[in-house]
DNA sequence: GCCAACGTTGGC
DNA sequence: GCCAACGTTGGC
């Protein structure tokens, strides 16, 4: 899951503890969320426009989907006009902290990791909530414990 | 700040 | 249903 620092870092999870990851606007990520994630799922926990982007830690799905209601609130950012109670349109996913990485593994270095090569993140980047095989998940995890995967 | 990639919208 | 216009994302 990736989300900008300025707007909500790896840090601010921890300080949360948990939080609902409201905001999704795009249909993929959607249903990657509504119809893929389930509780207990880990989570990678990408900072993107940052410097460097990359994954920062790692999280945990402790809520799955329900509606974004965000999207219903004519005062939050979030707001669409054609989301409603009988069709909410959007949906989110409630995440807890699990542990900041010991070392940031830069989008760099998950470009030149074995293994990664067909890892959604080095290629198609936009889409904010992607899926991630195993082998990914953990040749990731061993570049964040400061291994050489 | 630029720009490529790409998703969405709307006219036809 | 096509496609041009437009808006957004995100790496650089």
């Amino acid at each position: 899951m990736k989300t900008e620092p300025n707007t909500y870092s790896i840090d601010d999870l921890k300080r949360d503890g948990q939080t609902q990851w409201e905001g999704v606007r795009n249909y993929q990520a959607r249903n990657l969320m509504r119809d893929e994630m389930r509780e207990g799922d880990r989570v990678l926990f990408y900072h993107s426009s940052a410097n460097p982007p990359g994954v920062a830690g790692e999280a945990r799905v402790v809520r799955e989907a329900y509606p974004d209601y965000f999207a219903q609130n004519p005062d939050s950012p979030y707001f669409d006009e054609k989301a409603s109670p009988e069709d909410p349109r959007w949906f989110m996913v409630d995440v807890e902290f699990v542990r900041r990485l010991p070392n940031f593994v830069s989008l760099d270095s998950l470009k030149s990791a074995k293994g990664l090569e067909d890892m959604i993140v080095t290629k198609r980047s936009r889409l904010s909530v992607q899926p991630v095989t195993n082998d990914e998940f953990n040749i990731v995890c061993a570049l964040g414990d400061g291994g050489s995967a």
